[in-house]
DNA sequence: CTCATGACTAGCT
DNA sequence: TAGCTAGCCATGA
């Protein structure tokens, strides 16, 4: 059984199975937004649907946490249980988190992953 | 079918 | 940086 790089999603996958790759291709200790995991889930436009996916599948050992939206803030309100989760998960990893909110690199320093890394 | 909802985004002030 | 707006899309009432 051939194991794929989730680089470039398989086509034969479904939508969810590329979108759920995609998310457990984020290493540890880096962070991506929601739009940037539909994106190289060959799924441009559906942020939403991986918001879906993550609340669906939470629970399974999806690395949910290391997900945020496209400003860098953890999506569940301040203060709410999901978001302090979130916040211990990722300082557990070594994200600089600041106000609920990384760092969020320049883009032209990363261009070729489109992952954040919050070094 | 329409309407409301949400772990979303991009653009403009 | 913070608000506000319009656009987005899958779901469920």
């Amino acid at each position: 059984m051939l194991t794929r790089m989730p680089n470039q999603p398989a086509p034969e996958l479904s939508a969810a199975d590329r979108i759920l790759a995609a998310i457990r291709a984020v290493p540890r200790g880096q962070v991506a937004g929601y739009g940037v995991i539909a994106r190289r889930a060959g799924l441009p436009g559906r942020a939403r649907l991986v918001a879906r996916l993550l609340a669906e599948h939470s629970g399974t050992g999806l690395p949910w946490h290391r997900i945020l939206r496209s400003d860098g803030r953890i999506a569940f309100p301040p203060g709410s249980e999901g978001f302090l989760e979130q916040t211990q998960r990722l300082g557990a990893e070594g994200v600089d988190l600041r106000n609920g909110r990384v760092q969020i690199p320049r883009v032209e320093d990363s261009l070729d992953t489109e992952i954040w890394r919050p070094d």
